[in-house]
DNA sequence: CGTTGAGTTCAACAGCTGATGAGTTTCGCC
DNA sequence: GGCGAAACTCATCAGCTGTTGAACTCAACG
């Protein structure tokens, strides 16, 4: 079986061009704003391809989303120091990532959730199922109170992000990531171990 | 001077309907995608209508926003009790807006900031022109710290918001607000005078 | 009465959107 | 060389967008 003739080339990373302008595209302008002619244009390429690559917009956001966003390589690191000072390496990790190439796909995730209904519930469900339930496995945290700790973090988390990479409000925009990392780690430090209201 | 002849009705609430259909869908959609023609229909209105009593979109964005919104009538009331417990009664005060009539421009300001630039701007002088600048006159903070001290807040609060009104992460999304007064006051009130990093 | 002008509607413009399907080029294999 | 298939382009569709200008309705005034 497997007759495979035909054109078989190196597909030379128009693909992962096209990727990368969707990437750069849906982090600066959302889901529904960012225009598969634009992103088709940045790469250099007929906006028909796009489809034939991917098929819908959805499925290229998913696409673009998929390949840099990994907590599972990331987060041992950060967990495998026990509880003491997590709230501050939960920080100084957290802004690392933003930081880096993956960064401007959470921009992507986060300005899209805002507008649009599906990409709110991917945010969602990445929080939930990726992040939250490694935390559970690792740290010894009540499971009970999880949820709470989880989503107390993640408003203070998301708040930092959206304020720094989204809203870009002076001086947190700009600021030292460890100075940063000195002010709020301490915050994520008592959501996480700290007492909880009843 | 003043010839005013020709019909002068009472102005029958058509223009308070559109804009209270405007911060609707405004609140629930941002300000891209909401579109004056499903503004204009929920209305019960032609389209052409809303150009006529507002000119613009971006006109009609700034009216539906102008009128709920006025920190300067709640904010004295924050700052009066002094610094004790200031962080508790911001949070308190800060969930009670976003429940009240005002919370829905304060979303759909939040929801629009994400995706479209001059909405940004407009959130960013919003925080600072009507928020931090009165609580500077109030509360004696340190005049270099305010900006510093005053983000920080903004990433609390800002955060809160976002996950509980537009991600919707639970269950920070429904939980009580005194639960979340006693989990996030403390944080506040540290941002606001605690020490800072150098 | 008739004029006036605000309230309201109709029809249409140009521009953009995601998507489709047929057509063309270009390569790898037999 | 020539066949097959992948890579790629062109033209086009229907639908939505904000905005415009002319037209119509109708209550109040002189």
């Amino acid at each position: 079986m497997a007759r495979r003739t035909g054109r078989r080339p190196g597909n030379q990373g128009t693909r992962e061009a096209i990727l990368d302008a969707a990437r750069a595209a849906f982090a600066e302008r959302g889901f529904d704003a960012a225009s598969i002619r634009a992103i088709a244009g940045t790469a250099g390429v007929d906006p028909a391809l796009v489809h034939h690559y991917f098929g819908s917009k959805d499925q290229l956001f998913l696409a673009a989303m998929n390949s840099p966003v990994d907590p599972g390589e990331v987060l041992p690191k950060v967990l495998a120091g026990g509880a003491d000072g997590i709230g501050e390496r939960l920080v100084r990790t957290f802004l690392g990532v933003w930081d880096s190439p993956a960064g401007s796909a959470g921009v992507a995730l986060l300005r899209s959730a805002v507008s649009n209904d599906w990409t709110a519930r991917l945010l969602r469900e990445f929080i939930t199922t990726q992040v939250l339930r490694r935390v559970l496995d690792q740290l010894d945290v009540d499971p009970a109170e999880l949820p709470l700790r989880g989503s107390l973090i993640a408003t203070q988390l998301i708040g930092l992000a959206m304020m720094r990479h989204v809203v870009r409000l002076e001086p947190v925009a700009s600021a030292d990531p460890e100075a940063l990392v000195a002010a709020i780690g301490p915050t994520v430090q008592r959501y996480l171990t700290g007492p909880l209201p009843t």
